[in-house]
DNA sequence: TTGAAAGCGATACCAC
DNA sequence: GTGGTATCGCTTTCAA
């Protein structure tokens, strides 16, 4: 076992008050001893139990909000069911998250929500996953700035904003992930289409657009690229009619990649003109559907990314800031793009 | 804040002792009264408080074995770091953790490791990346049933040994895997050579071959196959040099598979004939080294494994069992089979 | 400026 | 069979 703050208060002389108010640089203590005490501390290696931390803070427990949006997408469900396990396991911590969750898109909402929390609810920190809009950057640098609230994105980030650090893919580089498997299942040759919708205020989805072009044209070869848009994000029935089109228009179609997971419609409509498994396919999302279709024989490659650590680290993140302030270490903690096809699918955890 | 074992006793009128042997099934309880206790407890959804008991166990520590073969590979290194942390954060809960490391695959050695970290530490539990020998099964079979013993396997398997579960790879499907993405890189077609060393008591590596070797069999495709024998497991020189034997006999061939991160030499000997990026290549886990061919063009992809999972889950499962009783809920933990391009491997954590 | 003491939740042990 | 009490490591409060 480490070495205590009871230990090094008999090895300095002094109480376990006095070391902790000297930890802490609380004042009220002269400094000699102060010093003393820090020295002492960091030759043994001193580290604050976590345990005990916990257990003594149980009477001042502090306030995490959490803003999700699109919360109809089947991968933010998942997001929200880690981040709900995390909130448990927080609970012994003294801390205490409340959830807003919407589905539209809509910013003046999302602002909504955030002012709900930070008047009525006083959190001490903020994770969210924002929408790409002036409204909510604004907001957000003003809670940072005058408030002095700490804020994490995840998920989708807000580069220019005022948060401490964002937690989730690169959009762009998951987009030209996308585009160099595409290129690899065609053989580099036919015509490949993404399908997506307006990406309003969705800055995730149009950075993967943006990666997967940028890389499609980087590199000369026999593809021909067409755009394929949709009214709606994450709309099943959209993608289902607009991939139908799109197979009669052009039967002769090589790739296919639905940027959101919400797309699923284009894998009904392969299957039903019987051209699953003939026109490439690559959907986002480590979702059950994805990998049935995936065993079906008509998605190629599914492009997932890390629940586990974008429903985690955030919440960690700012727990760590507020009771212990430590800060995050980094602006950026880029996850995972994890390439899933038929292979690797059915071994997991 | 959930519910705490002081409240449970005030409800039922009980004191906290009670409580705690009623629901320990420790007896010394009136049937009558632990039942309603039960009762109360499911009622109000009681989970025992983590920081609760992890301090009040300060006092009765714990002690885990870990054995670790081959620890001069780059790979286990890694995850040897990961149980290190892991180590240093389950001292929290009063869990003393003593490694054992060897470089060689004997297994006397190895079987002597386990005896003395049973006889002479009275280890509670024991985490081991098992040789695959009936001297290690054997004697692993003996501290199970006769000392009771829980044993939890990681990295490699011994699936017909009474270990309680297995943390780690599928490595028949890792080899699978392998051969897929052969077969996407090469188009199907040209010779392919897996370079393997003689395994002996290594099981994870005879069971990549045998995946890559079904799978590539699996369909009628225009790819021949060829092993190439190497003397030693995880040697550089050796692979060195039999890759250039290869290249100089096979001009032509158009892919390796490394079967394990010691074959790095098979990277420098692509580069010095020219052939890098005209041979394809695969090697597995995710090293520095690794990554840096793969951004050099010389590795076409990278199969990792998950160090996070296999160097935390087995002592984690380990401690639960011995603190809370709680049994593993599955007997394969099996971890990701990451694949990993020039695409995706600078936007990690 | 400092020390002493209470309390967080769970466990172990000793009286009764 | 049961209740009381000490203990783990840390924070906070109050008194000196």
């Amino acid at each position: 076992m480490a070495i205590t703050i009871n230990q090094i208060a008999e090895i300095c002389g002094v109480s376990r008050g006095t070391v902790d108010r000297a930890l802490h640089n609380k004042g009220n203590v002269r400094p000699a001893v102060a010093e003393q005490i820090k020295k002492v501390a960091a030759e043994y290696g001193y580290t604050p139990n976590r345990a005990g931390m916990a257990l003594s803070r149980a009477a001042h427990p502090i306030r995490l909000g959490i803003v999700l949006h699109s919360v109809q997408n089947a991968f933010v469900q998942a997001l929200l069911e880690v981040c709900r396990r995390e909130a448990q396991q927080l609970s012994v911590f003294s801390t205490d998250v409340i959830f807003r969750l919407s589905r539209s898109l809509d910013p003046v909402e999302q602002v909504r929500m955030v002012d709900d929390l930070v008047e009525n609810h006083k959190i001490d920190g903020l994770a969210i996953m924002p929408l790409n809009n002036y409204l909510v950057e604004n907001r957000l640098n003003d809670l940072a700035e005058k408030r002095k609230l700490p804020i994490i994105t995840f998920n989708t980030d807000l580069p220019d904003s005022r948060r401490l650090c964002y937690v989730g893919q690169d959009s762009a580089a998951a987009g030209r992930t996308a585009a160099a498997l595409m290129r690899l299942a065609t053989g580099g040759r036919g015509l490949v289409s993404p399908i997506v919708g307006p990406s309003e205020n969705h800055s995730a989805y149009t950075n993967r657009l943006r990666g997967f072009q940028t890389e499609l044209c980087s590199q000369p070869s026999d593809i021909q690229y067409l755009v394929t848009r949709v009214a709606n994000d994450d709309d099943d029935e959209c993608t289902y009619h607009a991939t139908l089109q799109l197979l009669r228009t052009h039967p002769d179609i090589a790739g296919i990649y639905a940027i959101t997971s919400g797309y699923e419609g284009a894998c009904r409509a392969l299957i039903e003109t019987g051209l699953a498994g003939k026109v490439h396919l690559i959907l986002h999302d480590e979702i059950p559907s994805n990998l049935q279709y995936v065993r079906d024989g008509v998605i190629d490659f599914v492009l997932g990314q890390d629940a586990e650590v974008q429903g985690t680290l955030p919440m960690q993140l700012l727990s760590d800031l507020i009771h212990m302030h430590r800060s995050p270490e980094k602006e950026l903690y880029h996850t995972d793009i994890r390439i899933l096809f038929r292979y690797n699918i059915d071994n997991l955890l």
